[in-house]
This record gives C-alpha cells, structure tokens and sequence, in this order.
DNA sequence: CAGGTTCTGGACCGATCGTTCAGAACTCCG
DNA sequence: CGGAGTTCTGAACGATCGGTCCAGAACCTG
C-alpha cells in the first residue's frame, strides 16, 4: 500500500558510487546526486537519511565487493595461485581506473576526520591482507614461493603492489604500464622459491 | 618604504600544507586556513590570489620537495643503491603519516577536476619514475641486480612500491607493519641479482 | 615628526552547501 | 469510489562557502 518507488536502490547507489569516485565525498554535492540519480533531493534524503549515511552504504558495499574480489583469489588449484594473483593485478589495456579506488580514494580523503570510514577502510585491510596471505601460503604448498617466506609480510608486499597500482592509475599512468609493473611484482615475488 | 609583512611566506605554506593534508581541498575552508595559520583572509587573499593558487603553491613545492628527495637517492656509492632505497622506503616506526602523502591525496581528489594538478603530478611521476630507473641501473652496475632485467619497469615497481606504502599509512597500518613489507619487498627485488 | 605605503581584520556579498517540509501524486484496501 | 498510507517533488531554510572591500593601524623613509 502507498505509493510505491520510483527507483531501483540498487541503481541509485550505483549512481552515487560512480559520482563520489568522480569528484570525491566534499567535491559531491547533494544537488549533484540528485542530478546524477534524476531523484529529488528530498527522496534521497527520505531513502539513504543524509549524505554521510547514503556515502556509508556506498562504501560499505564497496567494500564489501573488494572483499569478495580478494577471497574469490583462494578459489581454484593450489598450483595456479600465481596466475589467478596475475590477473587480479592485472587490468584491461583501455581500462583508466582500477577496481578498488573508491576505497582509496574515501580513505584518503575521509579517513582522519570520520572514525567509521577509517575503522571500516583498516577492516576491508586486514581481510584483504588475510585473503593475500592465503594466496601465499597456497603458492608455498604448490612450491611456487619459498616456504620458509613469512607468509603474512609476502601478502602484505602484494596488497601494497595492488595499492600502489591504483595510486598511478590516478596519477595518470595508462594501463599498459601498470600492467608490466604488475608483471614484474609478481616475476620479482616468484623468484622467491626454493 | 612601506611596512613590511608579519608573517613568513614561507611558514604560511609549510601550515597550510599541513592543513590540506589533513582535510583535503574541497574539506579545507579559507577560513580554517585563516585560523591556521593565524592571517586573516584579506591578508591571505593578496599574499596569494585566491584559494587555489594558494594550493598550487602548496602543491608545486611539495612535487618539487618529492622530486628532490627522489633525486637525492642517486647520490653516493653505487654499490649502496640499495641501502638508500630501503631508507627511503622505510619511516620512523612512531611515524604515522609519510612524506608523499599530499602528493597522493590531490592527486586523487583533484585529478579528475583540475587540468594543472593532473599534469603537474604525472610530470612528478615522471620524474620519481627516472629517479627510481637510474637507481635501479646504479645497482645493476654494482652487481646487486640482474642487469638483464628492465630498468624502467623495475624502478615503476619500486615507485609502487612506494605509493602502495602511503596508501596502506592511510589504511591505518602501523610504520613497523609497513617497514617490514618495506624489506620484503627489497629482498624480491634483490634477488633479481643474475 | 610628517607623508606615503603596506598590512590587517572584520564587515559584507552572492552563491552554494546540507537539510527540511508541506502538499501533490500515486497505489492499495475496504 | 473514497480515504488511508506511502512516496515524490520543489521551494525554502539557515549555515557556510569563496571572494571582495575598506577604514584604520603599523611601519619605513626623509
């Protein structure tokens, strides 16, 4: 009963997601997501309550995603636990953004001034971390890293390669080359073998 | 003639770096840097032209300071490419922030919006990139790298590397976490010796 | 000390910010 | 068909934004 709603949630967030990692949390304004979204100002805030709350559904289900890309890494043989890290590197040669840079980019910009944002950003870390971690210890079991390698340093050195792929992604660096670098992560980790 | 200024050009920049840094551009008022660094906005307004010439001041002395400490890797022994390298990745352990990170923070918030701040920031990887590329054909004259290998591509993996680090710094991983991903990621690279 | 110059802080502007709300629009149940 | 219940819309709010302006204090030179 009652009217019912116009509008996907689903999609809106999409929307709002796309927007905030277009032009950042403080350089989004209101007017523009509800431009961006085609709802009025006062149906978002009737959906999502204020902008904070609509920007932590944003984040939380991208962070969630991030979670989800990373775990899916430890899916597959043992043995070709390299390569699905190759590709999770790795990015489409037209392709100027990254998957994960929302979470980059609210971090850096949200993190000192709002404690739910930092508090979830070093959760999605540490699963993130962990799911690197495994990914390690399965190339270890498979003998494609040196088993005596700390398992929990290696994860951590591929999620700052990851990281710092996004990082010249924005600073403008084409795929291309991020894509060797990639390469060479991973050529430099593998060498690690016994 | 005339009286002279209060204030040092010099210390408002170094306050109002640090005030951008904490809440990014679109977050930083013109009066908070009025409060910050204790110049009213008038005085501010003819010191500098308006608040984003304020910031590319800020912006093109940080590039050039980032410009400067990667160039400074280059200066000594060959043979010790890999001892400044591990120092200029690593950070006091009480050290919660890094000295890149403005670099990366406007890089994101900014890039998409603002034409100067793009180019002026892939002219710094650009050059950090170089940087990074001689010091990797330092150690591979010294014989501590594989001189097969690519040094462009292997001083972009360093420059990741180092990128990755302030992007977990921001994540909230603690200095001794990210010194120990620091060394591992050295040890991959070294082992890269032929 | 006098005259000229620059700096300073606060009042002020229009624009935009996030947020609210009254009323129109619409669906469903009785 | 009519009223209850829900959503949508657009106008309006106060606060704050970036930016301007100027009267007067502060300072240097002669």
């Amino acid at each position: 009963m009652g009217r019912p709603r116009k509008f996907s949630e689903q999609d809106v967030l999409a929307t709002a997601r796309r927007q905030f990692n277009e032009t950042g949390y403080h350089g989004t304004s209101v007017d523009d997501l509800s431009r961006a979204t085609g709802l009025s100002k006062g149906s978002l805030y009737a959906a999502f309550g204020d902008k904070e709350a609509l920007f932590q559904r944003v984040f939380e289900e991208y962070c969630a995603n991030s979670e989800e890309g990373a775990a899916a890494l430890l899916e597959g043989p043992e043995d070709q636990a390299l390569d699905r890290l190759r590709r999770w590197l790795t990015v489409p040669d037209n392709h100027t953004g990254r998957h994960g840079c929302l979470l980059a980019k609210a971090t850096a910009e949200l993190a000192s001034e709002n404690d739910a944002i930092a508090t979830r950003s070093l959760a999605a870390y540490e699963t993130l971390l962990d799911s690197c971690r495994q990914l390690v210890e399965q190339a270890q079991r498979a003998g494609h890293l040196d088993p005596a390698a700390d398992a929990e340093v290696l994860g951590g050195l591929i999620l700052t390669t990851h990281r710092g792929l996004e990082a010249l992604a924005k600073a403008g660096v084409d795929a291309k080359t991020r894509n060797r670098i990639a390469d060479a992560a991973i050529d430099s980790i593998a060498l690690r073998v016994s």
